[in-house]
DNA sequence: ATTATACTATTTGTAAGACAAATAGATGTC
DNA sequence: GACATCTATTTGTCTTACAAATAGTATAAT
């Protein structure tokens, strides 16, 4: 077993009730063991100690354990797994999962009206022009395939608005993803996300999607030109569509 | 009260245990909840029915209906008050707290080795060409006074490594504030927070202040200047000496 | 009448114990 | 030896109960 606590204590026996602390047992369980992890004293793939053994190291109840366990679980910290040989394990964050709360958070911002529209649209013209000048540097054609396969599938007119958004998504991602980067990837995945209602309003209430199309095709066109300036001003001309139409749509 | 949940049923009364479903209750009711909160069924500032309420509304346990707040509470959605005209309310996700949980994210990915400071550093390059454009067309006094305040507090010899680098954080914030776009804000506080291990590393192992102050009253003048272009170029200084450094300092 | 005090009801926080479900490993049977 | 079964372990869920905080209300004292 992987457990010497008695030689190296990772976590105090007991919780002082008499201190100042007045937040719940779970979040200072949660804060605890996230410390011990991110502090490498509970390595990627590692077991923890089951929640019985837990809930007597730190003497309080399952239930505690439990909802500090849940905590961590949301920020994907740990997965559970059941049976012998099941226990909470420690999992390495992978860049979906972050990326997919990245972008949770965002919209969260943009549905509460925290982030507007036009200042992400903003944002995307301001963070973008390294960013595809490196995708001109580093593209592979493995990327430019990727590319053009979300372009192909937005081209289809069988498909439905979701599905084009889907592709959408894809596309620019793809797009990010050339870059080669897995920082700008991570920051990058924000923005496109944040964009989703956007597209979604356009896709849906002007029902145009030729020019969208249109402009990716140009986008890859001087991605594969490695024309970095032109890339940049398709993209920008994207951003004034999308710009425009929003605006138009949302006076009504 | 202002839940009417028998004219405008915001949740299924069961869960459909037969389904292919093999996530955990908690899981899926933390997931239909926050989709109720996102989609502003429950707005900021609401009380979500009790806990005893959500239990018996969809079928399941106290106990189970808790582990799915604790995530929720997680990821800062909501929060619970005690006694009568408590509950768990839906809270106003700060910049600060979002920001932070992303920072989280980051230095998770850092520590755990998914992300390479080399990665990061060139990240910061990538992204802030357009950042820095801006902040010098945007960048109003109360902007520059803080950049001053946060390069002052560095520039006092007294304080310990600890709050130097803090003072470095709020530096490079600041900075980014004077950008003026929440977006831009939200996603470079991010790579910002990232890179606070190098910084780290650095004052503690290389021991060395004065370099990092000079490189950063050079740029507070160029913005001043309303120089995008020099202010851009001692950024990348910056970054190379804190490249070098760090090669530096991790070969050993 | 007003203020201070105590009480009560409500709601989250914590605990304890039980059983269900999944699952890996051991055991037994053919 | 291969297959099925049994068992032990661990998380998942439910039930019940009580503790702690707190707003409102009633009561008592001034």
């Amino acid at each position: 077993m992987s457990f010497k606590v008695q030689t190296t204590p990772f976590l105090k026996t007991n919780i002082d009730k008499s201190s100042i602390v007045k937040s719940s047992i779970s979040k200072q369980i949660a804060e605890q063991l996230r410390d011990a992890i991110v502090s490498g004293r509970f390595k990627i793939g590692d077991r923890l100690p089951t929640e019985d053994e837990l809930a007597q190291r730190y003497g309080v109840s399952r239930p505690s354990v439990r909802e500090a366990l849940k905590r961590l679980a949301a920020q994907n910290l740990v997965r559970a797994r059941r049976g012998p040989s099941g226990g909470n394990f420690v999992v390495q964050p992978s860049y979906e999962e972050l990326a997919g709360s990245l972008s949770g958070a965002a919209t969260l911002l943009v549905g509460m009206g925290a982030l507007d529209i036009v200042e992400i649209i903003d944002a995307r013209r301001i963070l973008q022009g390294g960013c595809l000048e490196h995708a001109v540097k580093n593209a592979t054609t493995a990327h430019i395939a990727d590319i053009k396969t979300a372009l192909e599938r937005q081209k289809n007119p069988e498909i439905s608005d979701e599905v084009f958004c889907q592709a959408d998504v894809a596309f620019h991602r793809a797009l990010v993803d050339s870059a080669d980067n897995g920082m700008v990837r991570f920051v990058m995945y924000t923005v496109i996300e944040a964009l989703i209602p956007v597209t979604n309003m356009i896709v849906t209430v002007v029902r145009e999607r030729s020019d969208i199309i249109r402009l990716h095709e140009e986008m890859l066109q001087h991605l594969i030109d490695r024309n970095a300036t032109l890339l940049n001003q398709s993209m920008n001309k994207l951003l004034d569509y999308l710009l425009e139409k929003f605006e138009l749509a949302s006076q009504r």
